[in-house]
RNA sequence: GGGCGAUUAGCUCAGUUUGGUUAGAGCACUAGCUCGACAAGCUAGGGGUCACAGGUUCGAGUCCCGUAUCGCCCA
């Protein structure tokens, strides 16, 4: 006899079984030809730091198709990896440096600090692989990548050489976001807003020579003074009066639309602008012209002579209503110096401080420089005024700092043609995004075509393969790399210069005869080697036989907010080196947000770490829950609690508790410590986890499955393999077998549509519902019974085989400690044929590969045993529906049970009232109404007489009597009654309303109709015995 | 400012694709259960004008328009 624990211990299995099927070699995959691939190439986490909750749920979702597909007889093929994550890595290493050994950088030197870098990752790759291994991700370990690693490292050589020989990359200026702490642009992506106190600073310019009737001074405002001295011209609009109407216009209509309480605020804005317009108009107007006349102004402070230009950025409506350019230091100036052909003069140093440019104040850091601007602009008369203003500041998410804009030489990718392959891949649907709307995001982002900025001034990352060359002339390029198509150059007239590319070696200082090579210092954007993951994990630019086999790879899972970061990058570095796209399909999977709606981070406090629902709940558990709530929508809430880790109390996590370094468990009183804690005694005390009880669900689950399975074990005892005939099996048999059938198409469906959730519930529902509070109730007389013994075993490990390789993709561990379980009681099993079972349900076949006909309710019944599917039962509708007709009874009896307070060990006879076939089809049920309800049946058919005192339950069809004699609480039942006919009395008013409404009868499908009157009928049936019931209780009562 | 999504039971969510019986689940709640798989359980029950306001329709949780609130992404 198997005598297993009553709760299931995760630990244990997860320990035990995970290295089973490592050293199996189960993980591993191979190219072979006589089987079809199936890969999925890892989104790969950043080496930043430990895997969260979304990447939990973005790598289970991975795992649970990867194991389907490999039951299915699929080669498999998950390759796992990291990120290197250049700035985001450096920034943590640096941060890090500086508050633990005061140690900047640049004291640590370009190698000591990528010495740093790489220990850091080591030491992060290996937790996260761990991470990843304890979730049970079936990743083949043997090919994990890096980014950074030498394979990957060659394709990224390969790939910037091809796209600079093909002129598809070039150095070029461009306005960055300059983190002035990390000395590095960062894109778009990386930057925050955030509204800070700020000021309006007026300041006045004079103009040059002012005509008589024309204004000396010039009055602009700006938020930034200090960049007053890189400006290149003020600019006013070329049309005020229209530019004035425009504005007035667009407030009207806003007025007019908007709800009352917003109107005051409108209306003063209207207001302020017609005063405006009042005082300002001419004076604009006399500026445009003057503008057109060429008129010059002095830049204070640094005696520069700038032009008054005309151009529509100037804004009447706003500030003085002429605007200081800066093409250099801000996005929109910028635009505007294209536009006059202005200078774009750079004030700023790479570190912060202002340059040679900047007259006096070179040398001082931004905010220095703007007070003495400010001062200085004071004590010459030239500061108008000074407003509070909130300014939405740009910051850099790596540095926490705000972001100077800042004119550099930047290393572009152009993306006209590149973006226009990514689109076509999914407008025709090679590359298929699921859910579909995120389409949309993808192809408005790529129609942009925004050329693709790849450096980074960081020393951490793949150093941009060029080398630059002043001296040497076309001939000497040509004479020292004769003969070599590994290298190529091309001219920048900017700087004079050759810009000098190879494809793999590194060129020496002297590559070039009596000439020196200086090379590039930038490293490229980290995308741009995750871009080419798919293929460079393959070992491209070999033509590996990985490459030829696996690739394309057939799905990417990942999360929206890297759609066009990544995976359109992907999709058009693989189309551009392979010829392919990278993948077939793309599933987007859901955000995990807390209990407020917010998104989960380390820095708010609100994460859950992975490990911590591990510890409490499993992995199994994990992953069953993460799949469960992996429905189409786009985020998830999860509210989170922390757990006391004396007492084991759940403390509501809030936005007020979450950022504390310790709290007291108001349950023992006692004190623990958070991931804030910082000082000794705080660190000391015992830490508190963050958990959520959205997983109690799936451990609930999981442990009724282990209890299920526990039954199953202790009743296998002295299990025969052999085979099992059709006409063998009851209908308890018939029933739970179709079913299997049944939802082994339904979890198939969903899974191949990526609707996890979906194939979860429907586990769910089946292993408890079904399976053991049917199934398991059910065969518990026949395991008593010595005849009926040997086939009730085949079926339930049948059955019991069938749940573990359905449920297995889900709960790994817990299916493959039961499986082996299994293996000792029945290693021969199945049905109709007992095969002796796989070494692991990792590899056990899938069930259902030939999903059997379905048999319809009114055809005669005939089993259809599918000797190659030796798994499937077909689905026999005929046995459904009338093991629901038993389900009905039942219910009604226990409802009966309930409602009358009868003793549980009281034993209760009833009889039902129904036509021969119905009674027919309920008579091979009658035992199990004893020990599902402890309940007798006493007579089934149209004769059954309503007994003296009894309690009834009207069905369709069917009305069940419990004689209670004596027993009979003739108030309860009376009430229940009243209140039934109450509820059907509202139902039937409904339903004959709508029936009479020749609306509804003439225009609605007679089917429709049908079935509404078939319902009417059906529920005046059940009322008329209702009433006859209450009627025939009361009389019974007062007798 | 633009795009996307959400709003259904006290809480967390299904159901909306393709309009059609009395809108479901888990947790929480109530009552009763230690009968040899499981109290992380079993049986029964209570609880919802499907955010609001219009419209289309014989019929709307489901389709359309608008409003509000919340969230995510982009600028």
């Amino acid at each position: 006899m198997t005598e297993l624990p009553k709760h299931y211990d995760h630990k244990a299995a997860e320990a035990q079984w995970y290295p089973f099927w490592e050293q199996k070699g189960f993980f591993h995959s191979e190219p072979r030809d006589n089987r079809q691939p199936y890969t999925i190439v890892i989104p790969p986490p950043n080496v930043t730091g430990a895997l969260h909750l979304g990447h939990a749920l973005n790598n289970t979702l991975q795992d649970i198709i990867i194991r389907q597909k490999r039951m299915q007889g699929f080669e498999t093929l998950w390759v796992p990896g990291t990120d290197h994550a250049g700035i985001a890595t450096q920034a943590v290493v640096e941060r890090r440096l500086l508050a633990e050994e005061k140690l900047s950088r640049h004291e640590l030197g370009p190698k000591g600090l990528v010495t740093r870098i790489w220990q850091w990752k080591e030491s992060y790759e290996t937790r996260i692989l761990g991470q990843l291994k304890r979730m049970g991700c079936s990743c083949d370990w043997q090919r994990t990548r890096f980014t950074l690693d030498p394979i990957c490292a060659r394709a990224v050589r390969h790939t910037f050489f091809s796209l600079f020989r093909e002129g598809l990359v070039y150095r070029g200026k461009r306005l960055v976001n300059w983190d002035t702490m990390l000395r590095t642009a960062v894109s778009d992506d990386e930057v925050f807003h955030e509204p800070v106190a700020g000021h309006f600073w007026y300041f006045r310019y004079p103009v040059i020579d002012p005509r008589p009737g024309e204004p000396t001074h010039v009055t602009i405002a700006t938020t930034r003074p200090e960049t007053m001295l890189g400006d290149t011209a003020v600019a006013v609009h070329p049309d005020p009066a229209a530019a004035l109407d425009g504005a007035e216009a667009d407030l009207r209509a806003r007025l007019a639309a908007a709800p009352s309480k917003f109107k005051p605020e409108i209306q003063a804005e209207l207001d302020a602008l017609v005063e405006r317009r009042a005082t300002m108009l001419d004076e604009l107007i006399l500026l445009r012209d003057m503008a057109a006349d060429g008129r010059m102004l002095l830049l204070p402070l640094v005696d520069r002579r700038i032009p008054l230009v005309a151009d529509v950025w100037a804004k009447p409506e706003m500030g003085a209503g002429c605007v200081k350019i800066t093409p250099a230091h801000d996005p929109n100036d910028y635009e505007v110096g294209l536009r006059q052909n202005l200078p774009m003069i750079n004030i700023l140093n790479l570190d912060g401080t202002l340059n040679e440019n900047a007259a006096a104040y070179q040398g001082q850091d931004v905010l220095t420089a703007r007070e003495n601007v400010v001062a200085d602009l004071d004590k010459l008369g030239l500061l108008a005024r000074v407003e509070d203003r909130e300014i939405d500041l740009a910051h850099s998410d790596r540095s926490k700092t705000p972001i100077e804009p800042l004119l550099t030489d930047q290393w572009f990718v152009k993306m006209e043609n590149l973006a226009q392959t990514a689109i076509d891949a999914v407008r025709d649907h090679r590359v298929k995004i699921t859910p579909q709307r995120y389409e949309k995001g993808y192809f408005d982002w790529l129609s942009e075509k925004r050329d693709w900025p790849i450096s980074r001034q960081l020393w951490w990352g793949h150093r941009i393969p060029i080398w630059y060359c002043k001296t040497a002339s076309e001939a000497d390029l040509s004479r020292a790399f004769a003969g070599r198509n590994d290298v190529v150059w091309r001219r920048d007239d900017e700087y004079g210069q050759w810009l000098i590319c190879a494809q793999e070696d590194d060129l020496t200082d002297d590559a070039v005869p009596g000439h020196t090579l200086v090379r590039e210092d930038d490293v490229l954007d980290t995308w741009f080697s995750s871009a080419l993951w798919p293929h460079s994990t393959l070992g491209w630019p070999e033509k590996t036989k990985e490459l030829e086999y696996y690739y394309p790879t057939n799905l990417l899972i990942t999360s929206r907010d890297i759609i066009t970061l990544w995976v359109a990058r992907m999709v058009l570095a693989g189309l551009h080196n392979v010829g392919k796209v990278p993948f077939s399909d793309v599933f987007i999977h859901p955000k995990i947000l807390d209990g407020y709606g917010e998104g989960m981070s380390k820095t708010k406090g609100n994460g859950v770490d992975p490990i911590d629902i591990m510890e409490k709940f499993g992995a199994d558990s994990l992953r069953f829950g993460l799949a469960y709530l992996t429905t189409e929508t786009q985020d998830v809430r999860m509210p989170v609690e922390f757990e006391c880790p004396h007492c084991g109390k759940l403390i509501e996590q809030t936005k007020e508790n979450r950022v504390r370094p310790r709290l007291d468990c108001p349950a023992c009183g006692r004190a623990f410590s958070t991931q804030w804690a910082e000082k000794p005694e705080d660190r000391e005390l015992a830490r508190g986890s963050v958990v959520s009880d959205r997983f109690e669900l799936a451990r609930n689950f999981c442990n009724k499955l282990w209890n299920a399975s526990r039954f199953a074990l202790m009743n296998l005892e002295g299990f025969t393999p052999g085979e099992v005939a059709e006409d063998e099996l009851t209908v308890g048999d018939r029933w739970i077998l179709s079913r299997l059938a049944t939802v082994t198409e339904q979890v198939d469906a969903a899974l191949a549509e990526f609707r996890y959730a979906d194939a979860a519930r429907t586990l769910y529902g089946f292993t408890w519902d079904e399976f053991c509070s049917f199934y398991l109730e059910m065969i518990k007389t026949r395991l008593q019974d010595d005849a009926a013994r040997p086939l009730a075993q085949r079926v339930l490990a049948h059955v019991l085989d069938v749940i573990l390789r359905l449920l297995h993709p889900m709960i790994p561990f817990l299916t493959e400690e039961v499986w082996q379980q299994l293996a000792q009681a029945a290693p021969r099993r199945g049905i109709p044929k007992a095969e002796t079972a796989a070494d692991s349900v990792m590899i056990a076949p899938w069930p259902g590969k030939k999903a059997g006909r379905v048999i319809h309710a009114s055809a005669e019944s005939k089993l259809d045993f599918d000797q190659e599917a030796a798994s499937v039962i077909t689905r026999d509708e005929r046995i459904e529906s009338q093991f629901r007709l038993f389900q009905e009874v039942l219910a009604a009896v226990r409802d009966i049970r309930s409602r009358q307070n009868v003793p549980p060990k009281k034993r209760l006879e009833f009889a039902v009232r129904c036509d021969e076939p119905t009674a027919e089809l309920l008579r091979p049920m009658e035992d199990h109404f004893e020990s599902m309800a402890g309940a007798r049946p006493i007579g089934w058919g149209p004769n059954v007489a309503r007994p003296v005192l009894a309690a009834n339950v009207a069905l369709s069809g069917m009305e069940v009597f419990v004689d209670l004699a004596e027993l009979i609480d003739v108030e309860a039942e009376q009430s229940k009654k009243r209140q039934e006919l109450d509820k059907l009395d509202q139902l039937i008013a409904a339903k004959r309303k709508k029936l009479e409404n020749e609306n509804f009868t003439n225009r609605a499908p007679a089917e429709v109709v049908k079935k509404e009157r078939d319902s009417l009928a059906e529920m005046e049936e059940k009322r008329a015995a209702t009433a006859e019931a209450l009627e025939a209780v009361t009389r019974a009562g007062k007798a």
